[in-house]
DNA sequence: CTGGATCCCGACAGATACTG
DNA sequence: CAGTATCTGTCGGGATCCAG
């Protein structure tokens, strides 16, 4: 995390410190397992909740709605509803959303693109 | 998270599933806030425990010792101990470290760059 | 179907103390 | 200085039930 570094003291210090806590704060809420792979699954669709929860393997209900407020709340993610019956509610990324997206997509490619060296990794570790 | 399919029941099948799982593992595991700013702190240098535990504000001792064990059993920082007293350990990223810290400067380098939509959706999220 | 609310347990994270 | 161990409380997160 780089930190413009200011003289203290200074009438724009408070700012900045502002600044540099609030995107604290936003790295915080993003750097979660569940909401980058909610951001990785959103792509460049749209996906309903019930339709999320089955490209998302493993979340729970609980975490899905939580992180899809908390992604809403920060502007990443669109929620639309359609007042239907049964109610039909779609997720789709905002343009910052999918903004940072190819930073996450870029995180999964790595992964993938490691799977050898992190298990001979492994398996050497393993050795003690 | 792309993965590849294949009609069930192949050969490889077995070997694909077990990739999988094993790529879900490695991201849950550097899906994290404190890896993620552990790799972001540690950059293209060597800092030592230490000055990682200053550098990442407001990790725990146990968190960093925790994060950096499992970041080193990944392969994704190299662990160097120098028998002089007192001790002096020293952290780098390898190579495949480095390559995953580009896409952690991309995500720190999002949260900086979209403070305002952020601050504003949330803004407007408030209304309700 | 979506999603809020509640209960509850296990895991995580902080504090502290102890070793090399 | 670096790291482990233990102890403890908090809270993440799953399961379940209810409502719109």
């Amino acid at each position: 995390m780089v930190t413009k570094r200011v003289p203290a003291g200074l009438p724009e210090d408070a700012d900045l410190r502002r600044a540099d806590s609030l995107a604290r704060e936003i790295f915080s809420d993003v750097a979660n397992k569940w909401a980058l792979l909610i951001i990785e699954a959103l792509g460049e669709g749209t996906l309903r909740f019930s339709e999320l929860r089955d490209e998302v393997e493993g979340v729970s209900h609980k975490m899905l709605t939580q992180n899809l407020r908390m992604l809403e709340r920060n502007g990443l993610v669109e929620r639309t509803v359609h007042p239907t019956v049964p109610p039909r509610v779609e997720y789709t990324l905002t343009e910052p959303g999918r903004e940072l997206r190819t930073a996450v997509d870029a995180i999964c490619g790595w992964t993938h693109e490691h799977l050898d060296h992190v298990e001979r990794a492994r398996e050497r570790f393993g050795e003690r």
